[in-house]
DNA sequence: GTTATACTGAACCATATGGTTCAGTATATA
DNA sequence: TATATACTGAACCATATGGTTCAGTATAAC
């Protein structure tokens, strides 16, 4: 029953498989930045940070506000908290289908070594 | 010192950005399926179907085996560690950095009050 | 009022993505 | 041996991405 918003986590999956904003959400973690400092920092050109910021923006990963000339960028507060959720429960999903492999495993051998007449654990 | 594959976190979180590949990895949770399997579940064809188990095939989050003329999809081992260990360190850069905020918020309401006489913790 | 700063938007470019169709190849099945 | 199945690869299409440059607008500083 757990609901995902299968369009938000598109959005912020694909924020996320670009190192660059990565690498913005990492500075974002440290401080507050504007537009500039990023663009500095990442050696790309202002109009190039603006699209990764817009991008982070549209999967709430970040929130901008603009106060006289300068748009200062900060982490969201949403915050990676539905990405974490699903590859938790994946993970979840993961383990059980090989702790299953394994039983069978596990089976198999015991089988194997009961036929070979010692039974054990 | 934690240090990331950057290159896969790019290819598995770009993995992870589609609703159908995420359903392919929640439908190989369940069970291995062949790419016929899959695609009929997602009603796409063959050839589409092949491309995304391809992508996550890349990001290691599949794996395959061809046997006869089918080729069977399974979870990779390797399962989300990665971008799990990405996610958990940020989201507490996150909270770190929102607990900081709050302890700044905390000692301007601190000094407002002294201010006002009365000194609270 | 002029100039510098900080951003914004449009347009362009090369490449990638998600999908298709069509034409194979390889392997089972009858 | 003939036919059906399961995949594979090439080619195409529309749209998106990550980047650029260039031409603005708005605000701050001199």
């Amino acid at each position: 029953m757990v609901q995902y918003n299968e369009t938000r986590l598109d959005a912020s999956f694909a924020a996320l498989s670009d190192a660059t904003r990565r690498g913005v959400l990492e500075q974002l973690g440290r401080a507050d930045a504007s537009i500039t400092d990023l663009a500095e920092k990442f050696h790309i050109t202002l109009t190039g940070m603006k699209k990764h910021v817009s991008v982070l923006e549209r999967a709430g990963l970040v929130t901008t506000e603009k106060v006289g000339r300068v748009r200062t960028c900060r982490l969201g507060l949403r915050a990676l908290e539905e990405e974490a959720a699903w590859i938790e429960r994946h993970r979840g999903l993961w383990s059980a289908r090989f702790d299953e492999l394994d039983k069978v495993v596990e089976e198999l051998k015991r089988k194997e070594k009961a036929d070979g007449r010692k039974k054990t654990r």
